[in-house]
DNA sequence: ATGGTCGGTATCCGA
């Protein structure tokens, strides 16, 4: 069983990435973040024609959620929106129970900066994410994933000198990110990595290089993309990375998707 | 690297 998380940063200037991504890695489930269309415009054709059907979480211009799942495989109880969070509208939540395994696609808000008002909407976000976290974790197996705009470590970011004072980095963030693993979930990337790999240098890769400068050429990016998993799902993961092709070529998200083989 | 790029859909904002 495959299950990938990808920002793919609009799910229609993506399509042929998305289309390709499909047919190269076949997912049993595909968790969608910054879908950037309104539920109407979503491309429910186009990935019907490629056999997969949507539960999709859209409501505009930005963010926006969803899971793929091909057509003949059982989705069931679709949940839209996280009870708690501070701004609904914004769709950044949607669950769904396909093969056993509770589903969760998450883009978590940004924060812009310490000073920005929407800084504390991240970090109610984040609290909000982990009370759901530990509800789900004690009904059964749970695989969340997503863009949690929260690097884990210092080893998560190109330059942890560059980020003193910034987001994705700072102890509240850090903190709540920690009180979703206490809730009952490991950051699965990393566990993979450790648990089966202990060649020096095989640390999680970065998920996110930025558009401009070269960044992604350079490697000036972030671990910011991640699954959190169930120790149960922990313990079915074969393999977890991510796909670097698709941060490369035509018309590329600015993130890379992560992928486990359960 | 404090934006040199994207995306939406607008002549800017958000990431």
């Amino acid at each position: 069983m495959l299950i990938a998380t990808w920002n793919v940063n609009s799910v229609r200037a993506r399509m042929e990435r998305v289309l390709e991504f499909l047919e190269v890695h076949q997912p049993d489930a595909l968790l969608l973040q910054e879908t950037k269309v309104a539920q109407e415009q979503f491309p429910f054709l186009e990935l019907a024609a490629a056999g997969y059907q949507a539960v999709d979480h859209s409501t505009g211009r930005w963010a926006g959620v969803a899971i793929l799942v091909p057509d003949d495989v059982e989705v069931t109880a679709p949940v839209r929106g996280l009870a708690g969070e501070p701004l609904p509208g914004e769709a950044r939540w949607v669950e769904a129970t396909v093969r056993g395994i509770r589903l969760v696609s998450v883009y978590v808000p940004n924060g812009r900066s310490l000073l920005d008002p929407s800084f504390p909407d991240k970090l109610v976000f984040l609290d909000a994410m982990r009370d759901r976290i530990a509800a789900l974790a004690a009904a059964g197996p749970l695989l969340l994933g997503g863009d949690l705009n929260v690097a884990p470590t210092d080893a998560d970011v190109w330059d942890p000198r560059r980020f003193v004072g910034t987001t994705h980095t700072s102890p509240e963030e850090r903190s709540r990110l920690q009180a979703m693993l206490d809730a009952g979930v490991v950051d699965l990337h990393r566990h993979v990595v450790e648990r089966g790999s202990e060649r020096e240098g095989d640390e999680p890769g970065f998920t996110w290089w930025d558009y401009r400068a070269g960044a992604f050429h350079r490697n000036l990016g972030m671990r910011i993309d991640l699954f959190l998993a169930t120790p149960d799902v922990a313990a079915r993961a074969r393999r977890c990375g991510i796909d670097r092709d698709f941060r490369k070529g035509a018309k590329p998200s600015d993130h890379a998707p992560l992928i486990v083989a359960l």
